[in-house]
RNA sequence: UGGGAUAUCGCCAAGUCGGUAAGGCACAGGACUUUGACUCCUGCAUUCGCUGGUUCGAGUCCAGCUAUCCCAG
């Protein structure tokens, strides 16, 4: 019998994953990391993805499936491979994306280390993506969700070929209704819950509060400047803001005003129009490739900037291992440092990379 | 203390022959969302520098005062 090991954060979608496993057969274990303890990120225990709450959720759900069920402990990884990665990104003025951060070194690596330890052959999540093996290419591939308006391949570009041949992906060609219908069914506690968002170590969306509380650090105010470098007032610390940032500028300006760039060099945001905002290319670098070892020649390939983003026509060309180069065939608003940018033939994903 | 101009929501700004305060920006709340954003929705001046007066009715007319700006001193 196949043995899974499943990684439930209490919420439903990991729950029915692993009632999915339990229901093929599989010899299941259920498992939730503990990503952080709630004294240190700032209290308040509600509407995380891993908080000590959810893990009564998760181990309810575990119980009620007969599978036996763990707390990993994985503070430590988390807080160097999650946190402090992402609060040296704010402070030098990119925007990282910790979802992604999380998959790549703590679920698909950590995690994943831990199952082949304990003799698992697969690791379960709850993503909405699919995995196939594609027999012409040798190459396991990574497949956006059957329910697109859940799929969530983007945080998933950076996973290895030996990971995907090792992890499975039991909602992939589940509809979001369909998940909630077949917990509902079973009768899990979290058959309601609501769908997690937000970053889960920053519990009240005030991430930049965050920030300073964990660092104990105080990032100074420095001056909001238009392209021409004229003064337009005073920003409350870098760490504030992310490019196309409307919100929380506090400049009246008659017409509105977005962050267009950052500069941790001289402490200074600068803001311009939407129109301003929009950039034809781009370079990922520490990028990760999935169908293919390496692109030989330049491709027609679709391609997302941001977790929500509609994907475009883009023209990419490898011009080194670890370098992506991305020409948009229209103007892209607000491409952002830190961002994943990730490609796309279709369903599959091709990979992606982290914009420079 | 000569002459001229202007004073309407935090900022900008409509307010016609007096008829019962547009809009934009900003801000707040919500929706959306396993990142940060964007976007969308809703809210946001019983009050028009102040004090009187005319009028059924005044931001809109009149008088005085105050403040600011400009030109001359």
């Amino acid at each position: 019998m196949n043995k899974a090991l499943i990684a439930m954060s209490g919420g439903v979608d990991s729950s029915v994953a692993a009632c999915l496993m339990k229901e093929q057969g599989y010899s299941c274990l259920g498992i939730t990391m503990k990503l952080f303890h709630n004294e240190d990120v700032g209290l308040s225990r509600e509407h995380t993805c891993c908080s000590l709450e959810d893990v009564e959720d998760a181990r309810s759900v575990a119980y009620q499936l007969g599978i036996p069920y763990y707390v990993f402990n994985f503070t430590e990884r988390f807080r160097e491979c999650v946190i402090d990665k992402f609060i040296e990104a704010y402070e030098n003025g990119i925007t990282p994306n910790p979802c992604i951060d999380c998959n790549r070194y703590l679920k698909f690596d950590k995690l994943f280390q831990r199952a082949k330890e304990l003799d698992y052959d697969y690791v379960v999540t709850g993503h909405y993506a699919r995995v196939e093996y594609d027999t012409s290419s040798n190459r396991y591939l990574l497949k956006k969700a059957l329910d697109r308006d859940k799929d969530q391949s983007y945080v998933l570009y950076a996973m290895t070929q030996e990971q995907l041949a090792h992890t499975l992906f039991p909602l992939g060609k589940l509809t979001k209704s369909k998940v909630r219908e077949i917990a509902e069914k079973h009768g899990f506690i979290n058959a309601k819950k609501h769908d997690s968002q937000d970053i889960c170590f920053v519990t009240n969306g005030k991430y930049a509060d965050f920030i300073g509380v964990y660092t104990g650090k105080n990032y100074p105010k420095g001056n909001f400047v238009d392209l021409n470098g004229n003064i337009l007032g005073t920003h409350q610390g870098i760490i504030h803001y992310t490019i196309g940032q409307r919100r929380g500028l506090n400049i009246s300006a008659g017409v509105p005003m977005y962050v267009y760039d950052i500069n941790p060099t001289n402490n200074t945001v600068i803001l311009g129009t939407d129109n301003q905002l929009y950039t034809k290319k781009l370079i990922a670098k520490d990028i990760n490739l999935i169908s293919v070892p390496f692109l030989e020649k330049t491709v027609r390939l679709k391609a997302k900037v941001r977790y929500r983003h509609s994907e475009q026509w883009a023209t990419v060309t490898q011009t080194d291992s670890d370098t992506l180069e991305i020409e948009f065939d229209e103007p892209q608003r607000a491409v952002t440092k830190g961002q994943a940018v990730v490609l796309y033939d279709g369903d599959i994903v091709i990979g992606g990379g982290t914009i420079q």
